[in-house]
DNA sequence: TTTTATTGATTGAACGTTCAATAAAAAAAT
DNA sequence: ATTTTTTTATTGAACGTTCAATCAATAAAA
C-alpha cells in the first residue's frame, strides 16, 4: 500500500518498534526481523530508511534523549527566572516525566547506556546528555553556593537521579515515578537546607 | 601440559578473562574465542568447565557479587555493634572498595546489570544483591528513625551509591572512588543530621 | 598403561544486508 | 472517466559471515 510521504511515518514506527522489541527481549535479541515484525513491515525496510541496523539504533537513542531534553526544557521555560530551587525541581521532574519512565523507554535507555561503553557513536550521544544534566544542575546550584560546593551538589543529585532511574528500570514492577520524584526532592531539600530557609515540596 | 587439579585454576582464569574481554569490547562482542584467547586456552575448554558460555557468564557475575559482599562484610565484621552510622559508612566504603571499582569489574558489572533485565538467571543474582544492600541499609537506619523514614533513607542512599557507580563506569577516566565515597558520606551525614549531633567523615 | 586435560576443525543455526521482483499509488495520456 | 505509464514503496529469498557447541584426536602427567 505504498503512498507518497511514507518516510517520516515509517521512521517513527520503526523507532517505536525498536523500543518495543528491546523491552520484550533485550537489545541482544532484538533482531531486525523482530523489530520489523513489531512495526508490521519487512526486515529489508530498515536498511532502506536507516542504512542498516546500527543507524536505527542510533536514531532510537537520539529520539529518547531528545524527548528527555524536551521534557526538561518545557518545564523550565514556564519558570522564567524563578528561584534556583524551582529550576532544579523542574529538572528533577523532567527526568521523571511520563515519557521517560514507561517500561519500554526505561529498558531501552538502560540497554543503550551499557552499550554506549563500547560504541563511539552512542557514547557521544550519551555524554552530551550527561553533561547537559550536570551543567544545568551546576549552574543553578552556583547561584546559591561557592563553586566547589555547587559541583558536589550537582554530582550528588545527578547520581541520585540516575540511580533512582536505574533501580526503577530493573524493578519488575517498573519505576514508581512519584516515589522517585519525592526522594530526589528530599535530597534537594537537604542540599539546600543550609542556603535557604523555606523548603517547598 | 595437563596436570591434575587444573579445574579451580582454569575456572578462575576464565572468569578473569571474561571480565577482560568485556572490558575490551563489551558483552556483545565477547565471544568464546576472544575470552579463551585472554586466558591463553582454546575455546572448547569453556564448555568443558562451565557447560557453555552462559554458565561462564553466570559464574562471572556470581564472582563479582560475592567479592562485593565480602568487601562489605569484612569492613563490618570489625565493627561489632558500633553505631548505625559506622555500619552504614562501612557499607558505603565496601561498595567503593578497590575490587569493585577497577575498570574491568565496573564495566562487566554494568553490562550484566543491563543484561539481567532479560535473563532470568542473572536477574535472580542481581535481585539478591540489590535486596541485600537495601535491607542492610534499612535495618541500620531503623535503629535511628521510624520505619517509613528508614525506608526512604535506605532507598535514597542505595540509589545514590548505584548512581555514582553507574556514572563512574561510563566516565572515560573511570570511577574516582575517593570522590564518590565522599559524596555518599556527605549524603549520609545529611540523612542523619536530624538524628545525631556529631557527624564524622 | 591409564587417566586427565586440552585442542581445533567441523557443524548447524542465526544474523544483517542486498537486490531483483512486485505491488500499489500517482501522474499522464487517451 | 478510463487506460496507460511512471514513480514510489516494499518485499523476501539468497548470500556471506559469525557464532557457540561438539567431539574425535592428541598430549602430557600419573
Amino acid at each position: 500500500m505504498p503512498k507518497v510521504g511514507m518516510e517520516p511515518i515509517r521512521r517513527q514506527q520503526l523507532i517505536q518498534a525498536t523500543m518495543a522489541a528491546i523491552d520484550e527481549v533485550g537489545l541482544a535479541d532484538a533482531t531486525v526481523i523482530r523489530i520489523a515484525g513489531h512495526a508490521g513491515v519487512s526486515a529489508g525496510i530498515i536498511s532502506h530508511y536507516f542504512g542498516g541496523k546500527d543507524g536505527l539504533l542510533e536514531a532510537t537513542m537520539r529520539q529518547i534523549l531528545t524527548d528527555l531534553g524536551d521534557a526538561v526544557a518545557a518545564r523550565r521555560r514556564s519558570l522564567g527566572d524563578a528561584s534556583p530551587r524551582a529550576h532544579i525541581g523542574a529538572i528533577i521532574d523532567g527526568n521523571f516525566d511520563r515519557s521517560q519512565v514507561s517500561g519500554p523507554v526505561a529498558k531501552t535507555w538502560l540497554a543503550f547506556w551499557a552499550s554506549s561503553m563500547h560504541k563511539p557513536q552512542l557514547q557521544r550521544l550519551q555524554q552530551v546528555n550527561d553533561r547537559r544534566l550536570y551543567s544545568n544542575l551546576c549552574s543553578q546550584f552556583r547561584r546559591l553556593m561557592p563553586r566547589a560546593k555547587a559541583r558536589h551538589a550537582a554530582q550528588g543529585l545527578a547520581a541520585t537521579i540516575d540511580g533512582l532511574w536505574l533501580r526503577g528500570a530493573l524493578t519488575p514492577e517498573g519505576l514508581d515515578a512519584e516515589s522517585a520524584r519525592r526522594l530526589a526532592h528530599d535530597y534537594l531539600n537537604q542540599l539546600l537546607a543550609n542556603h535557604e530557609s523555606t523548603p517547598v515540596s
